[in-house]
DNA sequence: AACCTTTCTGCAACTGGGTTGCATTAACTT
DNA sequence: AAGTTAATGCAACCCAGTTGCAGAAAGGTT
């Protein structure tokens, strides 16, 4: 599928991502439109933008799906186990950069990681 | 809260997880059960085994919870930290013993991990 | 045994996140 | 401006999980 016309909706997802450094649920980015916007329509520009590599998804530890914009992804390999983080005072969830050494188990293979982490923020910890 | 009496779908729920040495969703619970067994009662079972620290739960990759049993925890100190595990080819989600080393990064304090790993298992690597 | 109390269970209704089909509207092409 | 196709709104739906309440089963007491 994709993206293939610049719409209104469009545009003010995109600007919500670009404002927000972090992450954001589907409900979260529907708060943000205007009222009268459909839920169905920011989970379709959501897919599509997915679809497009501009943004990746995944699984908060309890089970939210986050949207977040993809920084270093070459369009072909879209690996994104680098971690997750949600501090636990503002309850920012962000992308940590960098990928994560896969840990070694014995007896099995590890394809892939999904590695979510919480605690406390560089901007609470100081405050 | 926590289980107070014996009866037959607590009894039917320990040895699914007797049985199984794997972790188990609600709906892979309820399936197990007798016809006729309502969904609720196991939701409210599985929610009472972890009150009392037989069982923990974890949300894995893709958001789905599962429940297994709590082996080497002391009741007081449920941390939990260790990475759960789901075979690619069976789809078979187990935690994997141990404790997982909790990654530096600088700038946050990190407090807590979920760690859901991907990949495949002694069984389907040997078959 | 019968009786009483409290927990457990089933039911139905509901919530919340997310999806689907379809008719309408808006974006792009010519 | 007209035509094509994508994007949107809407309503209805699915699925996991929750809640309130009435009735059934456990366990204790006599």
């Amino acid at each position: 599928m994709g993206v293939l016309r610049k719409t209104k909706n469009l545009e003010r997802v995109l600007a919500a991502f670009a404002d927000e450094g972090g992450a954001l649920t589907a409900k979260a980015v529907l708060d943000l439109m205007p009222s009268g916007v459909n839920k169905t329509t920011v989970y379709r520009l959501l897919e599509r933008l997915k679809d497009d590599g501009v943004l990746h998804s995944f699984t908060s530890g309890d089970g939210v799906v986050h949207y977040a914009k993809c920084h270093a992804c070459p369009n072909s390999a879209h690996v994104h186990s680098h971690p997750h983080f949600q501090c636990e005072s503002c309850n920012e969830v962000t992308c940590l950069e960098g990928e994560f050494p896969l840990p070694e188990w014995q007896g099995i293979r590890i394809s892939e990681a999904q590695i979510f982490l919480k605690g406390q923020c560089t901007n609470c910890l100081s405050a």
